[in-house]
DNA sequence: GATGAATGAGATTTCATTCAT
DNA sequence: GATGAATGAAATCTCATTCAT
């Protein structure tokens, strides 16, 4: 079935907003791209930055369906931390330019404006809290070291944030860097 | 003695590139912070990207400063890696504002655009052989876990970024949420 | 039918291009005079360069249509070399300071720019090989001195330039200069 | 002997206007090429278009010379005119860029402001009367067409002006044109 | 005479958003 | 639902000229 004009839009969104980043990616552009019109996107979306944030949660679907595939059939809490950070590492890479519009609507990153990043928030505390629910499983199992779960799961995520920014973005990043940022999370985690 | 007009354009452009961002700071609020015409701004620094990477490297002096002295006095490599980073998550704090320019400065951010951030680039890999050199200290000395120091550095300085990311922008951080990123670390390149 | 806003700017731009010269024909008072948007100048023309280009197009359709008239009906080479300038000359009196525009986006002229003139340039070089082709029916018809017509096309093309200039530019040109000019080209060309 | 500041100012803005025209030439390229301090070249020439009308003049001084010099020893009044022409020609090709500031600043230009050019027009206006009183005397000796010589003289020009644009401005102007240029107005002037 | 920092008006150009059709 | 012409505020950057030293 031919997509709608609404989806259209929103997938040529997506690419521009990874390629260019927020300020060069104009209507005019994401209108020739989707070869709709000009006027449809403000009309379906409301403003840029509610398109902006319409096609980070685009992405975060995908993201989360990647992340609870990964964390599948584990055994331990450590083993399904390590399912997780990996299968997030490899969306990275498979999902190609569109992923950057997470790195760019994160609430990692530093965008202005007095968007409604609500829900977007949200969608990354869950993940966060999801890496805090396994950490306690792994306290339990004695997989993982013991602390305060939550806390110990934002380290794990700023290591992701920290590690995703190294490989997509530093042009002194060493080759396979992902998989010692794997064992680097895992050591810092791991019972001894 | 009085700043020139270069150094209180400098003084602004880093307070108001570190709160506003990129897009939000413009010559024209840079001109009524500093005091100074509009045009002197292009006339010292040749266009607003050349500014924000004299911003950039202005701080990136004082971290170096601050980082080289809290490395000093530490026995061990991994006592020095971990004065490198509680020195480092301390002038994030120190700095207010202006640390945020490198935020979004460094070669872990998206910055678009044809300026020539070499300079910048090199710092920030200067820091990161910094840690190198340590971990390969440590490994010798026994206090660090065997393995490629820069790819382990690599690693740390992710985690590093990651950390100021969520210290400093993302509204769920855990209260002290720092101490808990140095033990992290800590438990990532610390030998069993 | 009113005219469109497009065709408003072009008629504003030909007229003040024409009066004021590149330089001061400003964006502002483009939109002032034709009463249109300011941003619709860029939206429909692009750039001020190719503005001016556009503008001097339209002013050599006119000229072209002239000359192709002026042609007509005309026994010998001679006579419909004659009938060209003359209608050349003409029309430089009736269409007012739009025709500056030409005198400022010819070949002839020195206007710097990366601008895209070749249209411009291609269509005078039309005007020349018109000139030559009926110079070379003049060699058969005996009406011409014999030569290179291409050669000598330009030659009389350059009188024709330098005699515009010299009657809308030089304060000492005398009166009814433009038919000394016309003599001045038939005995240059004229078989004896 | 060490050309003083004031003659260095003059020779880079010949240079300057003849290659970049009056726009793109600013005091900070004239400065730099010329050595010489910015606040020199307003002090000694009191604004940029005077220096333009100084540069102007300058180069005249060498072309009255070269002209000059071209007439000497010729017989009849023609052969006097072709000599004027000759070396008028010659002239623009030997001086380079620089005698690109005539084109720009001669009465045959479209140059705007409130420049004084009197002196600038007065030159040029001697130059014709010059080739007015040649064709007078050839009207006498018999070498000349008879006509109105003023009348006739500017014509010349014209064609002078028209044929040095053709040469050093239009991509599409024919090999060895000067020579045609001088036959062309040879055969103009000449008794036949 | 020599210097160049300082000024600020003004230029071109971009772009999200509106709205009549 | 679909269209894209129209708007105009705001951005960066230029540059002749001034003037204190």
């Amino acid at each position: 079935m031919a997509p709608t004009s609404k989806e259209r839009i929103l997938a040529a969104a997506r690419t521009l907003f990874g390629e260019l980043g927020y300020p060069d990616t104009t209507f005019k552009r994401i209108a020739e791209k989707s070869g709709v019109a000009l006027g449809l996107i403000t009309h379906y979306f409301g403003s840029k930055e509610k398109l902006f944030v319409a096609s980070c949660l685009s992405v975060l679907d995908e993201v989360q369906a990647v992340v609870a595939a990964g964390m599948e059939g584990r055994e331990t809490g450590l083993d399904t931390i390590i399912g997780f950070v990996t299968a997030y590492f490899d969306f990275t890479l498979q999902a190609g330019q569109d992923f950057m519009v997470l790195v760019r609507c994160s609430p990692y990153s530093d965008l202005k404006g007095e968007v409604n990043k609500d829900e977007v928030v949200s969608r990354f505390e869950g993940l966060v809290r999801t890496l805090s629910d396994l950490l306690a499983r792994g306290m339990e199992d004695g997989s993982v070291v013991p602390g305060d779960p939550f806390r110990i799961a934002n380290a794990i995520f700023a290591a992701i944030v920290g590690s995703v920014r190294t490989r997509l973005l530093n042009p002194f990043c060493p080759e396979g860097y992902y998989t010692e940022a794997v064992d680097f999370i895992r050591r810092a985690v791991a019972r001894a």
